[in-house]
DNA sequence: CGGTTTTGACCTGCGC
DNA sequence: GCGCAGGTCAAAACCG
């Protein structure tokens, strides 16, 4: 019942809002999943660290990942993490302190390697992993592809083997009923929805993770089987790149997002965030569907919020990634037993560079599960369970 | 002006 | 071959 919670606060608040606002509206109410608690999930001094882009193991793709089960299809597959990630926010834990449980995630790796400890560990992990995907027998200090601006190949940066090779492959049958149109390789992130938008908030889904290529939205389709569309972006960073990445919500856990990671960028990191025209509407465009009036504008007010606390971290972010030189920053790891110890436990693991951030969600599923939420709606969350076994 | 999102239409893979 | 469903295209509108 654990989830990795990186978002990064930029200024595309919209690309995934839409994804975020249509589970909101038609998927269960959550009422628990208020807007963020400022005091809780923004400190004064945001808990982040910055390892340096060296330091972080990637696949093919160029980006980090480990082997996870895709909550989608139940399936094992590479998951790459927003490794662009910048700010991290704190689930808002909605039960009380002391029936919250904070685990660290079980790594799923290919070949049914299973790793368990403390996200320290998964962090180690991740420097042993061959940057195609597979974990290495033998500890190696770096991969020979690092993050950074990666080399250019003439062609694409994975190159053809990796995607026959099945670089991002899946040691698991697809599930009967879903189909898969190409054998492509894909790698899978699930991330939390953001709250405000799991809420229903159409507008304060602008809280939205993203990584550090900038995608351009193509199209959205409603899927059958779930009540949630799916966003299909392209990348945008660079012509004639085929990299795409599709957003929808789980449909076992509406408050979980699942990014499928398509193809490969044929392009080094973008220098500079796509932050231009169009890129960061604060509200929807008069094409766009409209709620009801009443929602629309509750949502704007509680978007307005969220967007101005997200402002006050971001220029910390921003100036500690000038300070480091950094496009983006690379979240710690975390792992508490008790949520309100986060931000202290994050400040004694400061000296991990390679920690990545892990952030319970046990505590307020626990709780929700107590409520109107059903059992069946973390099994997502099961997936990445260290301690409880049940995956 | 150059970027974005939205959205209906069209294309295409897959199962029957 | 047909139909369904997922994926993509492209025009229109929006945004800074």
């Amino acid at each position: 019942m654990c989830d990795y919670f990186w978002h990064r606060m930029e200024n595309d608040y919209g690309e995934l809002a839409d994804i975020v606002g249509a589970g909101g509206r038609s998927g269960p109410s959550n009422t628990e999943f208020e807007p963020v608690a400022a005091e809780r999930r923004l400190p004064s001094q945001p808990p982040v660290f910055f390892p340096t882009r060296a330091e972080i193991p990637t696949n093919a793709f160029g980006d980090p990942f480990v082997n996870l089960r895709d909550p989608l299809l139940d399936q094992f597959t590479s998951v790459g993490f927003f490794d662009g990630a910048e700010a991290m926010v704190a689930p808002a834990s909605t039960g009380p302190a002391s029936s919250s449980r904070h685990v660290a995630p079980k790594v799923l790796l290919t070949g049914e390697q299973e790793m368990k400890g403390p996200c320290n560990v998964f962090s180690r992990a991740l420097h042993q992993m061959s940057p195609g995907g597979r974990m290495s027998s033998k500890p190696s200090p770096l991969p020979p592809r690092l993050i950074g601006p990666p080399p250019v190949s003439s062609g694409s940066i994975a190159g053809p083997a990796d995607h026959g090779g099945g670089v991002q492959q899946i040691s698991s049958p697809r599930p009967p009923g879903i189909k898969r149109r190409k054998n492509q390789a894909k790698k899978v992130v699930c991330v939390p929805a953001p709250a405000a938008a799991a809420a229903g908030n159409r507008l304060s889904g602008e809280v939205v993770p993203s990584d550090l290529w900038a995608w351009r939205k193509y199209g959205q389709k409603p899927i059958k089987g779930s009540p949630y569309p799916r966003g299909y972006y392209r990348c945008s960073s660079s012509k004639g790149c085929s990299a795409r990445k599709q957003v929808e919500r789980s449909r076992t856990d509406p408050n979980m997002l699942v990014i499928t990671y398509t193809s490969d960028h044929n392009h080094p990191w973008p220098t500079q965030r796509n932050a231009l025209a169009g890129s960061t509407r604060s509200q929807p465009s008069k094409t766009a569907t409209r709620n009801d009036p009443k929602e629309e504008a509750s949502s704007r007010s509680s978007g307005r919020r969220v967007k101005e606390e997200i402002g006050e971290m971001e220029k910390t972010i921003e100036q500690a990634e000038d300070n480091l030189g950094l496009d983006q920053m690379i979240h710690p790891s975390y792992k508490s037993d008790q949520p309100d110890d986060l931000f202290a436990d994050l400040a004694e693991l400061e000296g991990d560079p390679m920690s990545l951030v892990f952030f319970s969600k046990g505590g307020f599923v626990e709780s929700k599960a107590d409520g109107e939420k059903g059992e069946g709606a973390s099994d997502a969350f099961d997936m990445f369970d260290w301690e409880g076994g049940s995956s």
